[in-house]
DNA sequence: CGTGTTTGACCCGCGC
DNA sequence: GCGCGGGTCAAACACG
């Protein structure tokens, strides 16, 4: 049920655990979102950043890491004789009778308790002083207590640590219980109107005389094994298995609202059978869909990822045509994507995403890869393919954008569950109003780097925001040094992301995973060739599609 | 020559 | 059954 959501937030809180735990630098993969990944989150959060290191003593003491702190919960309680070469106090105070540099590992935790004895000095003018053996020994006591109390420290610590966590299970199991509520509670599907400010002609249309109404296809998971609310499917399979293929496109609520250029297909694939589950999981989860409304004068905007053009068709009522576009960061990747230009406003680019990447990604695409995997196993999932996704559209439109609810749309009423994020107003004002300094003409306009970062910033940020809100309430501190550092490196993302912070801080709680996102995202790429290799892809040479960044 | 785009043909679902 | 429209395929083409 959480597939998805977070991972975003692990892979920076990971890394940040990293710092702590000299983690070696692993991959994560974007669809391996892991609870446990997301407890560590809670426990690096700053407000329990030690208690990490009570899951991993074991490693902690293994790298020898000079953060103080983790040895503190590495060393046993019986281990500060003087013959316990496993006490690290103990040991640097032979090592430092030795005329030894105390070594820089691990034992820096000892030089910390050190602070607390009379007089440090004393030790190395042992000599055969009985005085100093008094010393000694207070001192050892002073150590001894000093490791009693830490170890209770400790014990408070990890009752805190569970005491949150069962009550992150507890809110968790709260969530699930109130979809389930509201889904029970529900007993027409007029809301699904109210999703799309104007598909009511086209939904009702579909209604017929069936009286009730058929609520898509966003419980038509068929055999998809990757929901795990089988008994939500078993509930409403009978109602909700419809393959109701209304040629309903998507509907915004956007101002200029009447325009549909939503990726509407009229294909559906059923899920019969005969398919395999891989297939049907596969064909599940491209049913969701993330379409994104951008103001850019490049041809696509950029996500990080790699796309091949396979196709253009010229779609009705709309004399732009419509370019598809398939991921070719792996091979068979499932991930195609629409681009296709407004026809009312041909400045804005409706970017539709579909499927989720079976592959790594690079940190400028794991925002919008998880965003709409986000947005995908949100609507598809078991508790949130039965009615909430219809019920709750700004439950999902906050979890995609929760700095804005306004411009996170689902459109219920097209035949496939279709989350529109517009960003073409009131999301980033700055960013769009006013013309880039070092782009004074309408082409290329904007860079479309810059602003698929900023896109993607908000993307990830709304991760980071749900995954705040369902496992931790609050970031760590640092990020935001770190992004201050990466803007004053980069004064196009600092133009980028000075627009977006200025479009989020008006959420003081979302501050901190701004930032975290931010710098995540930056630091994942090479600013300096990301915010120039991409302008030169204007209409006539854009074949080299080549969006990807940071490599 | 490899890679990616272009573009007409093809397939499929749906409405009439 | 036919036409329409959306989506995909694949041969031809362009480019480095």
């Amino acid at each position: 049920m959480e597939k998805g959501w977070g991972l975003t937030l692990d892979n920076s809180d990971i890394d940040r655990v990293g710092f702590f735990l000299n983690k070696p630098a692993g991959g994560f993969s974007l669809n391996t979102p892991r609870l446990n990944q997301s407890k560590g989150n809670m426990f690096s959060g700053g407000q329990f950043p030690v208690s990490l290191n009570s899951f991993r003593e074991d490693q902690a003491a293994a790298h020898a890491s000079p953060v103080g702190e983790v040895d503190f919960f590495s060393k046993k309680p019986n281990d500060h004789h003087h013959s316990g070469a496993k006490s690290g106090a103990l040991v640097v105070k032979k090592e430092r009778s030795t005329g030894e540099a105390a070594p820089v590992n691990g034992f820096n935790v000892n030089t910390g308790l050190h602070l607390l004895t009379a007089n440090t000095g004393s030790d190395q003018s042992t000599v055969d002083d009985g005085t100093t053996e008094d010393n000694a020994k207070n001192e050892l006591a002073q150590l001894q207590v000093e490791l009693e109390r830490m170890n209770a420290e400790n014990q408070r610590l990890k009752g805190m640590l569970s005491q949150v966590s069962n009550n992150y299970s507890a809110l968790q199991m709260h969530i699930v219980t109130l979809m389930q509520q509201q889904q029970n509670s529900r007993t027409d599907g007029s809301q699904e109107h109210e999703i799309n400010a104007e598909g009511k002609t086209e939904s009702k249309k579909r209604e017929g005389g069936g009286g009730s109404m058929v609520p898509r296809q966003f419980l038509d998971l068929g055999p998809s094994g990757a929901t795990a609310d089988t008994d939500e499917q078993t509930q409403s399979s009978s109602e909700e298995r419809t393959h109701s293929e209304s040629p309903v496109r998507t509907m915004e609520l956007s101002k200029n609202g009447s325009e549909s250029e939503g990726w509407i297909p009229s294909k559906v694939p059923k899920l019969n059978d005969s398919k395999t589950a891989d297939q049907a999981t596969e064909a599940t989860m491209r049913k969701a869909r993330v379409s994104v409304r951008a103001r850019s004068e490049a041809p696509m905007i950029t996500d990080g990822c790699q796309w091949r053009k396979y196709g253009q068709k010229m779609a009705k009522g709309n004399p732009c045509p419509r370019a598809y576009y398939r991921c070719t960061m792996a091979v068979g990747c499932p991930v195609r994507k629409q681009v296709q230009r407004c026809a009312e406003d041909r400045t804005i680019l409706i970017t539709t995403y579909e499927g989720n990447h079976n592959h790594p990604l690079p940190p400028a695409a794991m925002a919008m890869a998880s965003t709409t995997s986000a947005a995908a196993s949100m609507l598809l999932s078991g508790s949130m393919s039965s009615a909430d996704g219809i019920m709750n559209p700004n439950l999902l439109a906050r979890a995609i954008l929760p700095c804005s609810s306004s411009v996170a749309t689902i459109s219920a009423s097209a035949p496939f569950p279709t989350v529109t994020l517009d960003l073409t107003h009131s999301t980033n004002p700055l960013q769009f109003q006013r013309p880039p300094p070092q782009f004074p003409v309408p082409f290329p306009g904007p860079p479309p780097q810059v602003f698929g970062q900023a896109l993607y910033n908000q993307s990830k940020f709304s991760g980071l925001q749900l995954s705040q809100d369902m496992e931790l309430n609050q970031l760590g501190h640092h990020a935001p040094t770190l992004q201050l550092h990466q803007q004053q490196n980069n004064p196009s993302y600092a133009d980028t992301l000075s627009a977006a912070t200025a479009a989020i801080t008006t959420d003081p709680n979302f501050t901190a995973a701004l930032a975290a996102a931010i710098s995540s995202i930056i630091g994942g790429t090479h600013p300096t060739n990301s915010s120039n290799n991409n302008n030169n892809s204007s209409n006539s040479n854009s074949q080299k599609t080549s969006s990807f960044q940071g490599t």
